[in-house]
DNA sequence: CTGCCTGCAAACGATTTGCACCAGC
DNA sequence: GCTGGTGCAAATCGTTTGCAGGCAG
C-alpha cells in the first residue's frame, strides 16, 4: 500500500513530465496548485482550491487558479466532476472511479468499486457514439446529513 | 407501445396532481414550461426552455423560466442534469436512465439499457451513505462529431 | 532572449432576487 | 380575498479576458 505522500509526490513528478513533453514552463503557481488538489480528497471548487494555495501563496491570483485548473484538465492530468452545482469541482485522481452526491449538503465523496469498473457498454449506442469513459454518480444522503435529519432539496 | 402525445398528457396530468398536492396553482406558465420540456429529449438549458416557450408565451420572463424549472425539481417531477458545461440542464423523465455526453459538441443523448438499470450498490459505502438513485454518464463522442473529426475538448 | 505565464481589474454569462402587481383556487 | 406567482430590472455569483509586466527554459 503506498502511502499517501508517495502517491502525491508520483502525482507532481507526472505532472511535471507531462508539462515538459507539451513545452509548459511549470511556475510555481501550477506546482502549488496541483500539491493542494493532488493532496485532498474533497474534490473543491476552483474557489476554495484558490482560497487554500493563497496561504501559501499569498500573491497568487483568483484567475490564475482558474487558469491553471484549466490547463490541468486539457493536459489530462485533473478532471472536472459533473455536479448539479454552479460552479466546477476538480479532482486530481484521474483513474476510473465513481461519486456519491449528498443531496442534502453537496459533498462529493469517492467510491471506489471493482464491480463497477468494467459495466458492458450499451451495443446500440455503440453504433453511434464512441465511447471513452464512463462515471458513476450515486445519489443521497451522507452520515451527517442522515443525524441531523435535514431536509430533502432534491428527489428520492 | 405508447405515444408520445400519451406520455406526454400523462406527464402534464401527473404534474397538475403534484402541484395540488402541494397546494401550488397550476398556471399557465408552468404548464407551458412542462409541455415544452417533456415535449422533447434533448436536455435543454433553461435558456432554451424559455426561448421556446417564448414562441407561444410571448410575455413569458426569463426569471419565470427559472424559478418554474427550479420548483419542478423541488417536486421530483424534472431532474437536472449533471454536466460539464456552466449552464444546467434539464430533463422531465424522471426514471431511473443515464446520459451520453460528446466531449465535442456536448450533445446529451438518452441511454436506456436494462443492464444498467440494477447495478450492484456497494456495500462500503451503503454504511455511510444512504443511497436513492444513480445515474452513468458515459463520455465520447458523437456521429457527427466523428465525422468532423473534430479536436477533442477532453481525454482520454 | 523569447514565449508563455501571471496579477489586476473589468467584462461576461448564467442565475437569482426585490418589488409592485396579478392570477389561481 | 388570500396566497403564492409573475414580470421587470438590478444584483449576484462563478468564471473569463485584455493588458502590462515577469519568469522559466
Amino acid at each position: 500500500m503506498k502511502s499517501q505522500q508517495k502517491l502525491l509526490d508520483e502525482k507532481i513528478a507526472a505532472v511535471e513530465r507531462i508539462c515538459r513533453e507539451h513545452k509548459l514552463p511549470m511556475t510555481v503557481q501550477r506546482r502549488g496548485v496541483m500539491e493542494e488538489l493532488a493532496g485532498r480528497y474533497d474534490h473543491p471548487t476552483a474557489d476554495e482550491v484558490f482560497e487554500s494555495v493563497r496561504k501559501r501563496f499569498p500573491e497568487i491570483s483568483r484567475a490564475t487558479v482558474y487558469r491553471v485548473l484549466d490547463t490541468f484538465v486539457t493536459l489530462g492530468v485533473v478532471r472536472k466532476i459533473n455536479s448539479p452545482e454552479a460552479k466546477a469541482r476538480f479532482d486530481a485522481d484521474t483513474r476510473r472511479h465513481h461519486h456519491i452526491h449528498c443531496i442534502c449538503c453537496g459533498a462529493i465523496a469517492d467510491v471506489h468499486a471493482a464491480g463497477l469498473d468494467s459495466l458492458p457498454i450499451p451495443d446500440s449506442e455503440r453504433a453511434d457514439f464512441e465511447i471513452y469513459d464512463y462515471s458513476i454518480t450515486f445519489t443521497g444522503k451522507c452520515a451527517d446529513c442522515r443525524v441531523k435529519d435535514c431536509a430533502r432539496t432534491e428527489e428520492p
